[in-house]
DNA sequence: ATTATCTATAGATCTATAGATAATGC
DNA sequence: ATTATCTATAGATCTATAGATAATGC
């Protein structure tokens, strides 16, 4: 495929891109890809054949990326587990940090989708449970070792994400309380993102208290 | 207004509920809300004028209902302090539980809608400002006594809406990874509030590590 | 008299394609 | 010869309304 066509055509999937993150299936206009693109309508159908197939092509390359960022946020090689988690909290809230309405597109499409939802579930076990399995048995090792409390590891991973990617999604209306804040994005995620580290680092705390 | 009237009035409110919670502003079709209603199509607009007036009566409920559930949860009175969080994530998630779908319309349609965001910003302005001042207040003294580690109000009650929220709105993702709960959503969820109060319990604990 | 309801359709979008023309690669 | 591109438009939806008719309240 000649230079200047595959240009096209990925301008096409980067106007598409914006278009379908932002808006949604339902709420995205062809036309409005197509422009944005500085292409003609013609062009999306003439390479994509149907609105339908160019989301596919977003969808899943989103739904990649989101899955590949929790595995090379926490799969680092041998490091301590306090430390490993630590990395790993980091590089996932700086990856949501990047892409922040990457987490709202995939939570509505996808559960708009259900019949897409099969292949998807496979893709996801695929991706997580290796991951899982080995952070229980780094938790498992700690927890015997008595450093720190048992603990399940979906459940901790899944802590860390809620945490990581909530305020994310909810920011427009957590504006408001921010108080001296507010406005300031930035100095309001890094305080999110300290808050996260310590909450997970007290979850996981030997205490004997209860 | 004749009864019968105000009955398809209200059966017109409840079928776009139904038809805006869960297919959204652009995927929701007026032709879908009069068929569920059981009125002739003509009917919506004759009572509501606009799909968009209709919407507007649906989201402004479902934004008064989930700030409520925060205050209604967390606004107890003079319980001590650590009873009166148990209290309020529990309240708080069992709202959420029974609303499922509602986080994400609301992330949705209010990232979708900056036009309808200032009025929105007083509103939830003044829902939370004198929750959180109260809570700050409480969270102070607890410290003060050396009963709790030092907290920001906002950031805890971001932590507990964090946790509380998320895994509802990513279920479909996290379902395929749930090993032997795969299926059993009511267990699932029990643990999750089950690590919501621990974590937080434990984010409060005074620890003399760092 | 006023309010509620229905049928029929206007008018606005939006996706998709037909069919002609221009550009490219062999 | 094949691939890329454009203009023009078909065809499908979807919201909204016009205008007639039925029901209701005074």
């Amino acid at each position: 495929m000649p230079e200047h066509a595959r240009n096209k055509e990925q301008a096409i999937l980067d106007a598409a891109e914006r278009e379908f993150l932002t808006k949604g299936f339902d709420g995205a206009r062809t036309t409005s890809i197509a422009q944005a693109a500085g292409v003609t309508h013609a062009m999306l159908h003439y390479y994509f054949r149907t609105k339908e197939k160019i989301f596919e092509r977003i969808l899943d390359e989103k739904m990649r990326l989101m899955g590949e960022s929790v595995l090379t946020a926490f799969g680092s090689p041998g490091l301590p587990l306090s430390e490993r988690l630590r990395q790993g909290i980091e590089n996932h809230f700086d990856f949501v940090a990047a892409n922040p309405d990457l987490p709202r597109f995939l939570v509505n499409e996808v559960f708009a989708r259900p019949e897409r939802y099969e292949a998807m579930r496979q893709r996801i076990r695929w991706i997580m449970n290796p991951l899982l399995a080995d952070l229980q048995r780094e938790l498992d090792e700690a927890a015997a070792r008595g450093e720190a409390d048992p603990a399940d590891a979906l459940m901790l991973l899944l802590d860390v994400i809620s945490l990581n990617v909530f305020p994310f999604l909810a920011y427009p209306v957590l504006e408001p309380l921010l108080g001296d804040l507010a406005g300031d994005r930035t100095r309001f995620f890094a305080q999110r993102k300290a808050e996260n580290l310590e909450v997970i680092r007290k979850r996981l705390l030997k205490t004997p208290q209860r």
